[in-house]
RNA sequence: CGGGGCGUAGCUCAGUAUGGUUAGAGUACUUGGUUUGGGACCAAGGGGCCGGAGGUUCGAGUCCUCUCGCCCCGACCA
């Protein structure tokens, strides 16, 4: 491609509204461009970028056996209300009616489209496995697009799934994809962590996220700092603790302590650590139908995870809670625990399970028991409720965690029944029995990989983009294109990469220096051979943008040196 | 959906508290000239429903009402 003919409208200004670095460079390299609140318009480099992403999809899909297919983006809301979603997903589907007066809505993912298709054409176990997936355009209307294509309402995802006779087939198929979505973002020259995900309502009992590490991620992530595992704060285990603060001596007794509601009071008060304090979080608990107040006791040097608690009792939402609500159940605000506690129904967190020396609510103004035994609870209804915290320890090597940040890029999960079961979709196994089919699902966001690419990779000066994702590998830019012995020698270098299969661009804008390096570095090519001043001297340059460096090479070993770079 | 902010040239923004000639700058664009290794310089140009509708006023970019759009924080995001 020449750059004189191409359509790549760069700015020096970045768009007002935008933060993120992918955001910003996206958008003055010309790559995409904002048509409407999480809308945008993907311009010639950025397709083609999109397009890299798909082909390295496609490539590892095919490697594994998975079957590409396109299902149509509009889908009769029928579908939606047999599998019971069209309630639950609510505002995010975009509804709307045909000329015919029918509903349709546009498609936020497709599971059950993927259901239909295989429903009464696989009828035998004899047909199973199967693993489906397309590349798709996907619209959910988000309440809050956000950070430019990293939270989009319309989007590119790579959906598949797959379909079994039996579990163990699941789980086996499940370490399949696990392993070819690693391959996936290997290639694309990313740093990512496999991580332990919350399924949430959907239910399932293997859930993973991968995640792209970089600082404006979404999500928080706890990772060992010694071995793998990693999970989302959400999901996150620990290991039970090893240094156990000095437990203070008291016998069982009610105990004024006069004003004294926060944990830090506590145990400022009798001068013991926060560990042996129980603390009390109240919220009220949102259920498909009504709603009720719910306390959660955990350490008082722990923090509720309420994602943890939110499934403890099978809500949907958990929303806070008033101290006139609390008042009114009669229950004391900066007093409550979970002995003789009758008005409230209420879960324990598994790290209090048998705790003993514990300081916790008396259930009344101004009082708080002491030397409390809670395996006197031990009836109670206990969960893992704790957020994970930076020093705890790692489940699986006690190793120490670290909190950092992650851009979800793929989920991963098995599914079970969940889809098949409502919809019907069944099969003979090899007794003839009716079974519905056993799935998996695995999705990846294609463009909110690309600006992962960008999150992970640019520097103050725009663009790094890997050797997998690039738009061009390299940009051989002639500094002056008046200079007419420049120009053949670059016409001529850009011929004969091109012929030896490195996709190139051609600089031959009549711009002078200064603009073509800003606009290389912004845009991020790996390489650009300057073709300039040291030509007197039948030598070049070659910048490479990872590191900014310029090394300088005689002009006739040019593409070999280039050949070397890439690898 | 709750709270906040912003809509003026392709883009980034002044101008709006206190209404008053023909609405500005930078950048980008067009033409001519000079330049040519880090977003050059000189000169001349084109480009605006001041988001939209209604109102107040002799007069509205500016004041009032309504509306639409976009952004931020939160809620939400199987």
């Amino acid at each position: 491609m020449r750059f004189s003919r191409a359509y790549i409208p760069t700015t020096k200004e970045s768009p007002k509204d935008a933060l993120l670095p992918s955001h910003i460079y996206l958008s003055r390299a010309g790559f995409v461009a904002q048509v409407a609140s999480g809308l945008y318009n993907f311009l010639p480099l950025g397709k083609r970028v999109l397009r890299k992403i798909e082909n390295i999809i496609n490539e590892e899909m095919a490697a594994c056996g998975a079957l590409e297919v396109d299902l149509s983006f509009v889908t009769p809301a029928e579908l939606w209300q047999e599998s019971g979603r069209i309630e639950k997903f609510g505002k995010e589907l975009l509804r709307f009616r045909d000329r015919k007066d029918n509903l349709f809505v546009l498609g936020p993912t497709h599971e059950e489209m993927m259901v239909s298709i295989v429903r009464n054409r696989v009828t035998s176990y004899k047909q199973l496995p199967l693993n489906v997936y397309q590349v798709k355009t996907k619209f959910r209307d988000e309440a809050r697009p956000r950070f430019g294509l990293m939270r989009a309402r319309e989007f590119v995802m790579k959906d598949g799934y797959s379909f079994h006779a039996s579990t163990e087939d699941l789980d086996r198929e499940f370490d399949v994809m696990e392993a070819a979505y690693k391959q996936i973002l290997e290639r694309l020259g990313l740093t990512f962590r496999i991580v332990e995900a919350d399924s949430g309502a959907i239910g399932g009992t293997g859930s993973k996220e991968l995640m792209v590490l970089a600082q404006s991620g979404e999500d928080t992530l706890a990772v060992c700092d010694t071995c793998e595992y990693g999970a989302n704060v959400e999901a996150a285990r620990r290991a039970p603790r090893t240094i156990i603060p000095e437990a203070p001596q008291a016998d069982f007794m009610r105990f004024k302590t006069p004003n004294v509601k926060s944990i830090d009071d506590l145990s400022a008060f009798f001068h013991v650590d926060p560990y042996y304090t129980l603390k009390a979080v109240v919220m009220r608990a949102v259920y498909t139908e009504g709603s009720e107040p719910v306390c959660f006791f955990i350490r008082g040097c722990d923090e509720l995870q309420e994602v943890k608690a939110r499934n403890s009792v099978g809500a949907i939402d958990l929303v806070d809670i008033s101290e006139a609500e609390l008042s009114e159940i009669g229950l004391v605000p900066g007093f409550i625990g979970p002995l003789d506690q009758d008005k409230i129904r209420f879960v324990m967190d598994n790290d209090t399970r048998n705790a003993t020396s514990m300081i916790c609510g008396a259930n009344e103004a101004d009082y708080h028991f002491v030397g409390v035994n809670l395996s006197v609870m031990n009836e109670a209804v206990f969960a893992d409720l704790a957020a994970v915290a930076e020093g705890d320890g790692c489940p699986h090597c006690g190793g120490k965690f670290l909190h950092t940040k992650g851009i979800e890029v793929g989920h991963i999960f098995k599914l079970g029944t969940t889809y098949s079961a409502p919809l019907k979709a069944e099969f003979l196994d090899e007794n003839g029995r009716s079974q519905p089919f056993i799935m998996g699902t695995y999705g990846m966001g294609v463009s909110r990989l690309v600006a992962a690419v960008i999150e992970q990779h640019h520097d103050e000066k725009g663009c790094i983009w890997t050797h997998a994702t690039a738009p061009y590998m390299v940009n051989v830019m002639v500094s002056n294109i008046k200079e007419e012995a420049h120009l053949a020698y670059a016409e001529s270098l850009y011929t004969e990469l091109q012929s030896r299969g490195i996709e190139t661009i051609l600089d031959d804008r009549k711009e002078r220096f200064g603009f073509k390096m800003s606009d290389a570095e912004l845009i991020g090519f790996p390489f650009t051979v300057i073709v300039g001043k040291e030509m007197e001297n039948g030598l070049v340059q070659i910048m490479i943008r990872k590191t900014c460096e310029i090394i300088t090479v005689n002009a006739d070993d040019v593409e070999t040196k280039l050949e070397e770079l890439i690898g």
